[in-house]
DNA sequence: GAAACTGATTACCTATTGGTAACTAATCCT
DNA sequence: AGGATTAGTTACCAATAGGTAATCAGTTTC
C-alpha cells in the first residue's frame, strides 16, 4: 500500500490552504504593502504624492500596481477635474481590512530580528 | 521649493519599512507558508512526509526551501542514522511564531472571499 | 536480481517580476 | 517661449522564481 497524504487532505485544511493562496495572490509583489501601508496614514493621496512618500518605486509599478488594487477591489481611483488633472487614491473598506495583517507583519519582523540578534549575544 | 515626502521619513515608519522587508523576504515564495503550515500541524516531518502533504511541490522546491528557512532558523533539519537514511525538520521556536501570522493571512483570504461574495449578491 | 523507498541534486527551460530611461499631452507659471 | 507639474505609458532588459525530468547511492523487500 503506497504511502500518502494525511492532514493537509481534510476540508478545513483544503480551505485553508485556498483562503492562504488567495490572500498571498492578491498581495503578492514588492510594493503592495508599502502603497497600502502608505494609504492607511493618509487616506487620500494623489498619484505623484504616493511616488513621492514611497522611496524607490518607479511609476510604472506604482501605476501597475494600483491598478491591480483597483481591480481587487482593495482601492479607489477618482479622477477629479483640476487643472492639470489630479487623480485620488484611497482605500475601500476591503482594503482597510489589511490594516491588522500589515501589524502582524511588522510585528513579527521586528520581533525575528530580536531574536536573532539576542542569540548572537549569547 | 520642491515637494518631498513627509510621512514616511520618521524614524518610525522607517523601521516598520524595514520590519516589513525583512518578513517578507525571509517567508517569502509560493510554498514557505504551506510548508512552515504543515510543520505546525505535526512537529516532527521527514523529507517524504512533507513531499506527500504538499500538494504540487517538487522535490527541488521541497529541499531548497528547507534549506532557505534552516538558514534563517525557522527549522532544524536532523538526519537520522536509520537504513535507508531518514531526516527529521521541525520547528525552531523562532518558526513556531510564524502560527500568528498565518491564521491573520488565512483569516484575511476568507474574509475576502465572503466580502466579494456579499457584493455581488447586493 | 529487480523494484521501490530513502533524501535529495542536476541540467534545462520558461514565465514572471521588476528595473531604467525616455516619452506623451495638457496646463500653468514666468 | 521655456520649464515645471499633472498622471501616467512605452520599449527594452536582466534577474529571479519556479517547473520538468532525469539521475544518484544506499538499503530493503519481493
Amino acid at each position: 500500500m503506497k504511502k500518502q497524504a494525511v492532514c493537509n487532505t481534510t476540508t478545513q485544511c483544503q480551505s485553508r490552504i485556498l483562503a492562504i493562496k488567495d490572500a498571498m495572490e492578491i498581495l503578492s509583489g514588492k510594493w503592495k504593502f508599502h502603497i497600502l501601508g502608505t494609504l492607511l496614514l493618509n487616506d487620500k493621496m494623489r498619484f505623484m504624492d504616493l511616488l513621492r512618500e514611497i522611496e524607490g518605486i518607479a511609476p510604472k509599478m506604482l501605476s501597475k500596481e494600483l491598478q491591480d488594487m483597483e481591480m481587487n477591489q482593495l482601492i479607489t481611483r477618482t479622477v477629479i477635474d483640476t487643472k492639470p488633472i489630479t487623480v485620488e487614491y484611497a482605500l475601500t473598506a476591503a482594503g482597510r481590512t489589511v490594516s491588522p495583517l500589515i501589524d502582524e507583519l511588522a510585528g513579527w519582523g521586528t520581533a525575528y530580528r530580536h531574536t536573532l540578534y539576542n542569540k548572537k549575544d549569547a
